[in-house]
RNA sequence: GUCCCCAUAGUCUAGUGGUUAGGACAUGGCCCUCUCAAGGCUAAGACACGGGUUCGAGUCCCGUUGGGGACGCCA
């Protein structure tokens, strides 16, 4: 049987990299095992649902290289499913009415924690039937439900502890724990891998599976990510949208394969291709305890996938990422460009680093940082530095290294000076700071002019 | 509070009864070096606790402790 799995965010909110994670499973089991991936809106709450967040999450998802199968299927639009669903339960005995205020309901729970109760529904409407209000699932007196998660193995819960829970809104529209397990059945879904705080509402599923008649898929049922005060991740902690995660320099692959590796392992290995992920990657091998969120190891995997990124792709994606003026847009993809970015990408973190260290490059004036300039450009080095420049100014071209350095050498054993002092300095006349990529190999690649004027002190 | 789940270093993890408990991030040191990175080498650092089962337990069972999650006419 081919393998059919679902991502189905509601379009609250931006996505969180929780739910990118939980996507991510979905998408790699659904590719390893040359199944369906499915995308689901569930937009039955109209109030909160905006059609601003649903496009933030696909272009997220996009993002992070996640493509999908078929349309996007729309809760919104299904209601005469649900409907009919719902029509059959009441028929069947299954479901029922019920008209509880809120007011009634709010002091039942606060009763039952009091008296150190599970919080569940009194069950007055089951027991006095009623035409109108909201529609509640009978859940059976006795007994409990069972059933094999993936990840977490045999989990079984007491069908006291499980609610009369409501199906269908007081305005006829029907609820979350009921439109899954229509839609789930009717597109054909035979794994259902979601996040850990869904573990609750399974059983509540699975009996309706049975009281429609129809076959349950199997669950997996991913940890949370916690943040590093172990409470579950949120905005408190930092960033959670995968939007902020690309705005401040990430790449989707860097994010894509940390995501992957918190909380799923294979053997010793901590980096992977997309094709090596779809290969190795199944939902047997994902850890059953919840995972810190570490950023400074995503910064060493950011930095990683900066390094190895092949210096026309960082080209264009710094283009595309809008990091670089109209005026450098074509200029940043000439030769001389080309071959000092690989260099200043071995040197960067983030997205951002990468343009930064061009900006020396390309820009005609540069600001000098006063802390550095005081430092090396010191009145014993000047003259040293107004030499260098004539003797550079001799050679017909700078590109040749060994020639550059040997004038180098040449002033080093003249004034009997350190190669550190006039490196810095020049580096720091050049460039604008006392950081940068190696500063020979940056004179012969800059344009000789450009060396001349910027050696003048 | 009730129920469900979880438990190897600061963090992510390998480990499926016999290992000097392995790898990665972060941290310290060394090497390389014109700066900064990168890279190489190296150090320190873990089986939460208590009972069992077993010749033998990180690994199996029970309990304790700690942590997380769920308890909506949200999803």
């Amino acid at each position: 049987m081919s393998v059919i799995v679902r991502f189905a965010p509601s379009p609250t909110g931006y996505l969180h990299i929780g739910g990118a994670r939980t996507a991510i499973f979905n998408y790699l089991y659904a590719r390893h095992h040359k199944g369906k991936f499915y995308l689901r809106i569930e937009d039955t709450d109209i109030e909160r649902s905006e059609k601003q967040y649903e496009d933030e999450i696909l272009e997220s998802m996009q993002w992070l290289g996640m493509d999908y199968d078929g349309d996007p299927v729309y809760q919104s639009k299904r209601t005469d499913l649900y409907k009919s669903y719902i029509k059959k339960l009441l028929e069947s005995g299954h479901a029922y009415f019920c008209n509880c205020s809120k007011e009634e309901l709010d002091a039942e729970r606060e009763r039952a924690m009091a008296e150190k109760r599970k919080a569940v529904y009194s069950k007055k409407c089951r027991n006095n039937p009623v035409n109108e209000g909201v529609i509640r699932f009978k859940i059976p007196e006795s007994g409990a439900t069972k059933f094999v998660d993936t990840i977490l193995g045999e989990i079984s819960i007491n069908h006291e502890e499980i609610e009369d829970f409501v199906i269908a809104r007081a305005d006829g529209s029907p609820t979350y724990n009921f439109t899954v397990v229509v839609d789930d059945a009717d597109m054909g879904i035979t794994t259902v891998i979601r996040g850990d705080d869904h573990v609750n509402n399974t059983p509540k599923q699975i009996l309706i599976y049975q009281a429609l008649g129809l076959m349950p898929p199997t669950f997996a049922h991913v940890p949370m990510i916690l943040g590093s005060d172990k409470k579950k991740l949120s905005k408190r902690h930092g960033a959670t949208a995968v939007t902020q995660y690309r705005k401040a320099g990430y790449l989707p692959e860097a994010l894509f394969n940390y995501l992957v590796r918190l909380g799923w392992s294979h053997g010793d290995q901590e980096i992977f291709t997309k094709e090596e992920l779809v290969k190795a990657f199944d939902t047997g091998s994902i850890g059953s305890s919840a995972a810190v969120l570490n950023v400074e190891k995503l910064n060493w995997l950011n930095a990683h996938y900066i390094k190895s990124m092949d210096p026309k792709d960082m080209t264009e994606r710094l283009i595309s990422e809008g990091l670089v003026p109209d005026e450098f847009k074509n200029r940043i993809k000439d030769a001389d460009v080309q071959r000092l970015l690989p260099m200043v990408q071995e040197r960067s973190k983030f997205l951002g680093d990468a343009y930064k260290g061009l900006e020396f490059f390309l820009k005609d004036k540069i600001e000098y940082d006063p802390k550095a300039y005081e430092k090396y450009i010191t009145p014993e080095i000047k003259p040293v530095l107004s030499e260098l420049k004539g003797e550079l100014e001799k050679l017909s071209s700078l590109d040749d290294l060994k020639a550059v350095e040997a004038i180098f050498t040449a002033l080093i054993e003249k004034h009997n000076i350190n190669l550190k002092n006039i490196a810095q300095a020049t580096r720091v006349l050049i460039t604008g700071t006392d950081i940068s990529p190696g500063i020979f190999e940056i004179i012969t690649m800059m344009d000789k002019k450009k060396v001349l004027e910027r050696l003048s002190v």
